[in-house]
DNA sequence: TGTACATCAGTGAACGCGCGTTCACTGATGTAC
DNA sequence: TGTACATCAGTGAACGCGCGTTCACTGATGTAC
């Protein structure tokens, strides 16, 4: 019955972490509204400081949040098809160019969501967005096969400016063909065994 | 010494959406103040709506204006080059990852920019996005040898994709070699006699 | 178990600011005669 | 050429609004004895 010291606090900070993370990528960077976020996460504007130091110290923690999340759903689906044939760079660009995002903006790569806007944030907000374009780039290198891992970076592009493009077409059958497209171009190019070429 | 009915006025107006093509570019469509584009423009901001009905009116002219000028950079470089050995597919490439937009984000393609705020925008300047999203697909599929046309789109995402991931990284070395990387990715994959495999 | 008190998560009013938009106006330009 | 007037591009004050941030407070939770 007793809990831990914070634990309630504890768990509405993460409430409004879930919401922010959401958010930045509904909305961007700079949409974001703090009354916005605390109002969807049940509570108050006022009450903000309390669990983040300031807007930006939001924004950083929501990316993270949100990277994570998506870097755990990939190692997910790849677990649960580790016993059929399917590659761990197939299992990645399936998940991060899913047919479901494209109606789904709050969902899916939080770099997708935000690049364009990076350059033009704070210094700790940039920090933090460069640090994360690496880490995917970094998880993108790990799922290729051997042969192609030097295209990482190319590949990274390519998986978040489809999705950019396709959400901008609409969840449409514009939008799923653009999708469906990159997918095939990427799995047909680059997911080959380490050995042939 | 007569003008022509309006010609001062059609100046200032060009002046306005010149500084605007720049800054849907540097801030973002929900960064654009339209006082400091009038500011900009050396006007007062009082004087906007004698120019546009409204702020989305001056977004939809913004990016057209900004689509139209990269379009005409890139025919120029073509045409200039026209004598050599260059393919038009190459001079799109060098142009549109060429290494001075890293440190200058009001150049350069708008939907690189704006991908990513295009789906939330007001009808009107969404239309208009997506307007100018399947202009670029078209004239990369024109710039492309024939037998890589069906990649149109892919090759699209893969140009925004790295020009952004590479803003983000800076104009530094780290920045420079990922655009360089994407320009031999496409270039290798792509600019091929029509006839060879 | 029951009362008294301390802790602390969350409330809501207030602040100064920049935004998009409106509008009465000023003053320079160009026309009429 | 010179004066009187109409046109019209641009000015600047004002509006209502939502923002990020601060802070005195309330009221529920948990501890001490």
């Amino acid at each position: 019955m007793t809990h831990a010291p914070n634990s309630r606090k504890e768990e509405t900070r993460k409430r409004i972490l879930s919401v922010a993370a959401r958010a930045i990528r509904s909305h961007g960077y700079e949409g974001v509204s703090l009354v916005e976020v605390m109002k969807k996460a049940g509570l108050t504007h006022g009450g903000f400081y309390a669990h983040f130091e300031s807007r930006d110290a939001l924004l950083v923690a929501a990316l993270d949040r949100a990277s994570r999340d998506v870097a755990a759903e990939a190692a997910l689906v790849t677990r649960q098809r580790a016993s059929t044939e399917v590659s761990e760079f197939r299992c990645l660009v399936e998940v991060y160019l899913a047919e479901p995002l494209l109606g789904a903006l709050e969902s899916g790569c939080p770099i997708a969501a935000l690049a364009a806007e990076m350059p033009r944030q704070s210094a700790v907000v940039h920090e933090a967005s460069v640090a994360s374009v690496e880490l995917l780039i970094a998880a993108v290198r790990e799922a290729l096969p051997e042969l192609h891992r030097a295209a990482a970076s190319t590949v990274t592009a390519s998986l978040i400016g489809s999705l950019q493009l396709a959400r901008v077409l609409g969840d449409n059958p514009k939008g799923r063909a653009l999708l469906a497209a990159a997918r095939d171009s990427l799995i047909q190019r680059y997911d080959t065994p380490t050995l042939t070429q």
